[in-house]
DNA sequence: GAAACCAGAACTGGATACAACATCCTGCAT
DNA sequence: ATGCAGGATGTTGTATCCAGTTCTGGTTTC
């Protein structure tokens, strides 16, 4: 019962992946305990891709490791959450910037293909789609910028975010209008407005979900 | 007899630290392909936790992977360690502020305490020890944003600036008064003078190292 | 009845052996 | 020289094996 695909990609990448996918989606719990056997028959590999597997989400700071007790799935108390939010507000404003800044005529085509896409969507009220735009919103940012330090460093930090407000949360319905803003004040060359808007982008999205209620 | 000082610390992690101080010394060059054999054999240990070293330090940016041809240490270009150095400010900044944010006595004390032996270790021209002092700087503030997180994430950046400025550069001298400043400007509460201050000892260090020289 | 204790199961951390394949490299034939 | 066959090397993944540690459940003791 291979549960994952026979011959993609290698199988530590499908591993980490899945194993990702797992924690996001919160099918396996902040605070459990992942044994290197139990997710590996989950899996369908042997130890080894897991052990590996884990070492690299380890280092993405969605697992811990306890010597001699294996791995848990991090839990992030209210500190971290805004730490992490910071942190992630910066590195979307240096990605957008960056993005400006380079003007690579690629990435502007496919932000105004994003762009007309999302207008149509909208037209059709088509949800899916707007999710997968919203999506493809920050993939885009984050690969314009040209650098695949900041890339990787933004999903890392995303996933963060993503992970401790709950999983696959569904607030994603009335973003499509800031984010059409963004891309519009990016694509005119606009840095300063487009960071300006990613800033109160992001800022609302937390008010929204995460909130500062400790109780 | 720290917390971690009985129990010898895990293989794994040994092979981790020395492979990133083989790379950040130069010891193996940028672009360097390293194979899992020639590692094991040269730390002394087994392949497998070369290869969980692998998988660690490549999530860590310090490798890069290529399917089926192993490992290579990774060299950045000029934009890739401008985009690094912008990084780095923004998370130095974040970290300086949530330090005087939290105010943690202990903190505060430790940092008090580098002051001190800042002072004297300059009276005493004992470069030795301000070399030290400079490393443990960063690693305070760091750790004074009580983020785990986000001194993970700032310990990669770090070592991917100090990276591809070509290893151990000994430009160490004549930051310490830059240093004491934001230290003072911390333990007084004074968020916005730090966070002005290490912008511009990081804008300072930027200029003197880094430069736009090729070769 | 609850706490302390202890044997054994389960798990991690590590080392090998081996198979399957992809890539690299070398030498031979053209 | 050129190109290619085929071996050498290297990565990737599986399967075992083992030592040491932690966890678990049952038994003994107070």
């Amino acid at each position: 019962m291979n549960t994952i695909g026979s011959r993609h990609r290698s199988l530590r990448d499908e591993t980490v992946d899945e194993l990702r996918r797992l924690i996001l989606s919160g099918e396996v719990e902040p605070g459990e305990r992942l044994s290197e056997l139990s997710i590996s028959e989950r899996l369908g590999v042997s130890r080894l891709p897991v052990r590996e597997a884990f070492r690299r989400l380890e280092a993405e700071g969605l697992l811990k490791s306890i010597p001699r007790r294996g791995v848990r799935v991090v839990e992030l108390d209210s500190h971290e959450l805004a730490v992490v939010r910071e942190v992630r507000m910066a590195l979307e404003v240096i990605a957008v910037n960056k993005t400006v800044q380079r003007n690579d005529p690629e990435v502007m085509q496919a932000l105004r293909n994003s762009l007309e896409r999302g207008r149509k969507a909208v037209d059709e009220d088509d949800r899916e789609a707007l999710s997968g735009l919203n999506e493809e919103f920050h993939e885009l940012l984050a690969e314009g910028a040209g650098s695949h330090f900041l890339s990787e460093t933004l999903r890392a930090v995303r996933n963060q975010a993503h992970h401790l407000v709950g999983g696959v949360s569904a607030a994603v319905g009335p973003s499509w209008e800031e984010h059409s803003a963004i891309i519009r004040a990016t694509v005119d060359g606009d840095a300063e407005l487009a960071a300006m808007l990613m800033r109160r982008h992001l800022a609302d999205r937390h008010a929204h979900q995460g909130g500062t209620s400790p109780a």
